[in-house]
DNA sequence: AGCGCTAGCAAGTCGCTACG
DNA sequence: CGTAGCGACTTGCTAGCGCT
């Protein structure tokens, strides 16, 4: 008996059977009589057995444990793709350890460390910089599977992924917009320094969603025959307040734009509220699109249009990818999938 | 079929020996 | 005397084999 309890030893002895009878009984594995499994069984509630999943992982070489690596777990992206995750790995048994990593790198570096030490069966991981990949292959090395979700990381080879086809959701927001006859579209996104990489057109991967949303933008409008307007692309941090800032600037320019295009719910949520607080009225003034199906968009007036992300399918296909390569032997070609976004047209959008 | 015996798992700590 | 090097042993549990 150690200070954390019965251990099996005990429950064999007052059961008066082998350890390997009463581990039998305990956990479900090998044959035992009815008769024995109800003696160990007795014991092991008299004692108050816990089994000791370290002991059991050492000799089973996993832990029934899965690392959940994300950027803000206060984002409803991430919290509902969370439960996607969940509802898919825990009827198989396995637990999550949750990291948010703020979108620092240093910090996705430490979860990472942690969990491999820690050994997890798998890490599923929205990253923190598209080219900042090694510690991730280092994990991948060691045998630890790694899915990613929401972004592509190059220098991971063989890492799975799951990402919503951002190039497509952007073009279906800017189609309803330009179909509404919008010209002067305006855009708020993080990815506003990296406009030229953007335009220059190489590097499809190591791009963030925010970025090949803005090249979505870009796209569309030379498609449409019209020019990109560098005034009209607004940066933003990921927050509210900036997104906000970047709003007003937006509004106060001496041609403002007639409908803006932000290419995450964050900086939508910002740029909704300096619509507001400005008087303009919206949809009328400026229409407004945004990102990802969050509860507010439907609570204010008007509501928000929005391009729908298949959040928690993200989640759930990434769970499962994980689970499919903790169980596989051998090496097998990753898998890249895209899921589609699509356009959820409301009151905040109108015809020019 | 039902059970016991025992090796061995990971990652250490402990204690002994040999040596400068 | 200090210490580097190394084998023995530690934990709780399960896999595999063998006996009845």
């Amino acid at each position: 008996m150690t200070t954390h309890g019965a251990s099996l030893i005990d429950v064999a002895r007052l059961a008066g059977v082998s350890t390997a009878t009463a581990g039998r009984a305990l956990g479900g594995y090998g044959q035992v009589s009815e008769r024995t499994r109800e003696r160990v069984l007795a014991a092991a509630a008299e004692l108050g057995y816990r089994p000791n999943s370290l002991a059991r992982s050492m000799i089973t070489g996993s832990t029934n444990t899965i690392g959940v690596v994300v950027t803000d777990v206060a984002n409803p992206f991430f919290a509902t793709a969370l439960r996607g995750i969940t509802d898919v790995t825990s009827p198989a048994g396995f637990e999550v350890l949750l990291a948010n990593t703020g979108g620092e790198l240093s910090s996705e570096q430490r979860a990472v460390t942690v969990m491999s030490e820690k050994r997890v069966d798998g890490m599923i991981v929205a990253a923190a910089r598209p080219g900042e990949g090694a510690h991730l292959k280092h994990a991948m090395d060691a045998g630890v599977p790694v899915v990613l979700i929401d972004r592509q990381v190059s220098g991971v080879p063989d890492a799975d992924s799951i990402t919503v086809d951002n190039d497509h959701a952007a073009a279906e927001a800017m189609e309803h917009l330009l179909e509404l006859g919008h010209r002067r579209i305006a855009v708020i996104t993080e990815a506003g320094g990296q406009l030229a990489r953007v335009r220059s057109g190489n590097r499809r991967r190591g791009l963030f969603p925010s970025a090949v949303r803005l090249r979505g933008y870009v796209n569309a409008l030379d498609a449409a025959g019209l020019a990109v307007d560098s005034a009209l692309v607004a940066s933003a941090r990921y927050d509210r307040s900036s997104a906000y800032d970047a709003m007003v600037r937006l509004l106060d320019l001496a041609d403002p734009p007639t409908a803006v295009l932000c290419t995450d719910n964050v900086l939508a949520s910002g740029a909704y509220r300096a619509a507001q607080d400005l008087g303009l009225r919206m949809p009328a003034e400026v229409s407004l699109i945004g990102f990802d199906d969050e509860p507010w968009t439907t609570l204010v007036r008007p509501e928000l249009t929005i391009v729908e992300q298949p959040t928690y399918d993200l989640g759930a296909r990434a769970g499962r990818q994980l689970l499919t390569r903790i169980t596989a032997t051998g090496h097998q070609r990753p898998q890249h999938i895209q899921l589609r976004a699509k356009l959820v047209a409301r009151g905040s959008t109108v015809p020019r």
